[in-house]
DNA sequence: TTTGACAATGTAAACGTTACCACATTCTTT
DNA sequence: AAAGAATGTGGTAACGTTTACATTGTCAAA
């Protein structure tokens, strides 16, 4: 039986691979009968090539249909643009970060970026692997929406100097691009407006604490309250954790109380989806028997029947924003850092 | 004035970059006084290594933090395992491709592997602009749902032996993995179930008829028909373009209709959605004065009011199953190829 | 004729890995 | 005791780029 070193093997593998796979620059400049160095300066336009030189090259180049390795450019000089971004989110199923991905993706495919997802679920533990997979494929960039404004290892890699924005979230004690919205001011708006529509036990079903904008969306609960003379009722208030399932338990909990609330502002879309079901299921009448606003719109929640009233944060623009200031942080890494607040509208419909 | 030299600078560079960022084989090899092959034994553990030379080794590892470069590795060799993905997917907004990107992540993250993720938004050039980037980050398999069966350059990456496993919609006279559903079964039952509810004018809204899905889930819904002994009526069906203004678009046309049906079979979420805004605009009673019946199931269509029937596609095991044979394929190339058909559920809520 | 400015090109050293080879040591065997 | 195997190491050539520097011409000014 005729056997083969690696090294055989690997050669018939190359050999493979050349037939059908990917020229490299130097299979371009035998074709073109010049050095490798020349056919870098046509493809990055610096330094002088003779006109005749450039179009043999460049037709060598579209005979092979050569196309340069991102990875031996990334390999080659972290300094230079290797065209890949880092996105890192808390949970891909909330279709607010989804819109934040499509808005961070349009831009990126303008410049054209391509981008690494990692979704960690709000799972501490895998939000580090990702970091580190990242941080070892040696991306120009990272949009992140980190689990806590103390996030060592973030933190970490800005100081570090690898340009980073935060979207939703900031970092603490750390000078980094934050784009978010004024989310005291938008959860205030809504409950105000529950207010001064006549409404005198409203609820409110938090996020998880431990991010920043559920603290702050509670707080404009509490302060819209009290500047409408609304008692603030400690048994009306619960604490989710930013999932569908809480929306469900919480509310249910909610509507099972002696009085009952009038209406329920939810701190998140989930916990709105979450709470429409309870609602339904007991056949209440929306905004009648319980009205309902939401925190976070959603693209079809006019299809909700009736359609929802919620505080629309503008995810897509938000996610395009923080692309936008990515991609000025990596041609500009000292450029002093910027905090960018859109904001919340409350797109009344409906449901309150 | 003191001018550096490119050379200078790209010192000064490193040495900023050594002093803070990662640690390379090299430096953990010095530090170890060792040299950087058995550096490499240690971290792929193969060949043999002394006890405390090891330890020495590792000691310095977690000294210096070292971390491997994934990119350093995959140009090395293409062969052996990088450890990146590609996902592409024609529509990041639809749920559906959510949730299969949720289960292809999973597993994903169990193999070590990272996921770059490329929304093409149906739009073919775009999706060719990202094979492209793809193919040039030298990945190690791919998960499509390609723009159309006939797609030339996903072909082309199959035949170079590109690991590819197809989702949703397979690639003709190419040998690939494919993991789908019966669509037409799936339909079939879907309109059988509402014949033999009793509803007489069933209608149906499709998506994008170059989907091969969309063809088969039109052909499911005639045969159910036609089984159930209803004439198949032209005005009732309605070509959409698999979007959520489409479904409000042929709704409408729907619901004008001197005749108008008594139920709607829509041929995917984002059309159902459309449909539903229309529906709850005109204040029309679900099911009574009209049934409606979605393909695609949404994780909170028990949300809606009321609770939508639908034929529910395992999307997250579909993703969870690509995965799978992707990494099976990278690890055992010439493998034949498989074809998984996974079962559609119909789940019966109350919208008919 | 020399000088040197400039254009057009080539050479080679990185970047951080992997894996083949070679070389020492030691430990078994006969 | 000599031979051979096994163990533990180091050296180094790739992978496909970029780029500083070197080298060749060519032409004009001195």
């Amino acid at each position: 039986m005729k056997t083969f070193t690696l090294a055989e093997l690997n050669f018939i593998g190359k050999t493979k691979l050349k037939l059908c796979l990917m020229a490299s620059m130097d299979d371009v400049a035998k074709r073109a009968g010049v050095s490798i160095a020349t056919v870098s300066r046509v493809l990055n336009n610096n330094g002088k090539v003779n006109e005749a030189t450039r179009a043999r090259i460049l037709k060598a180049i579209k005979e092979l249909k050569y196309q340069p390795s991102r990875v031996a450019k990334r390999l080659r000089s972290k300094s230079i643009s290797s065209n890949l971004l880092g996105v890192l989110i808390p949970d891909i199923q909330n279709p607010f970060y989804v819109e934040v991905l499509e808005g961070i993706e349009e831009i990126a495919y303008q410049n054209n970026y391509a981008l690494i997802m990692c979704n960690f679920g709000q799972d501490e533990k895998k939000e580090k692997l990702y970091l580190e997979i990242l941080q070892s494929e040696a991306i120009d960039g990272l949009i992140a929406a980190p689990a806590s404004e103390e996030d060592v290892q973030l933190k970490k890699m800005v100081k570090d100097g690898l340009p980073v924005v935060c979207v939703d979230r900031g970092l603490s004690e750390i000078d980094v691009d934050v784009v978010l919205i004024d989310n005291e001011a938008g959860a205030y708006n809504a409950v105000d407006f529950l207010a001064k529509s006549g409404y005198k036990r409203i609820a409110h079903i938090t996020g998880l604490l431990s991010i920043p904008s559920s603290v702050l969306r509670e707080k404009g609960y509490k302060r819209a309250l009290q500047d409408n003379g609304l008692p603030i009722i400690d048994e009306l208030i619960k604490y989710g954790d930013s999932k569908l399932p809480s929306g469900v338990q919480l509310c249910e909990e909610l509507l099972a109380l002696p009085e009952p609330p009038d209406a329920i502002f939810t701190g998140n879309n989930l916990i709105t989806l979450g709470a429409l079901e309870v609602i339904h299921k007991k056949n209440l009448k929306i905004p009648d028997e319980i009205a309902i606003l939401g925190f976070d719109d959603m693209f079809w929640a006019s299809s909700l029947n009736p359609p929802l009233t919620a505080v629309r944060q503008p995810a897509r623009e938000i996610g395009r924003r923080a692309g936008e200031l990515l991609i000025q942080r990596i041609n500009e890494p000292e450029r002093s850092s910027i905090q960018m607040i859109l904001n919340a509208e409350l797109m009344k419909r409906s449901s309150a």
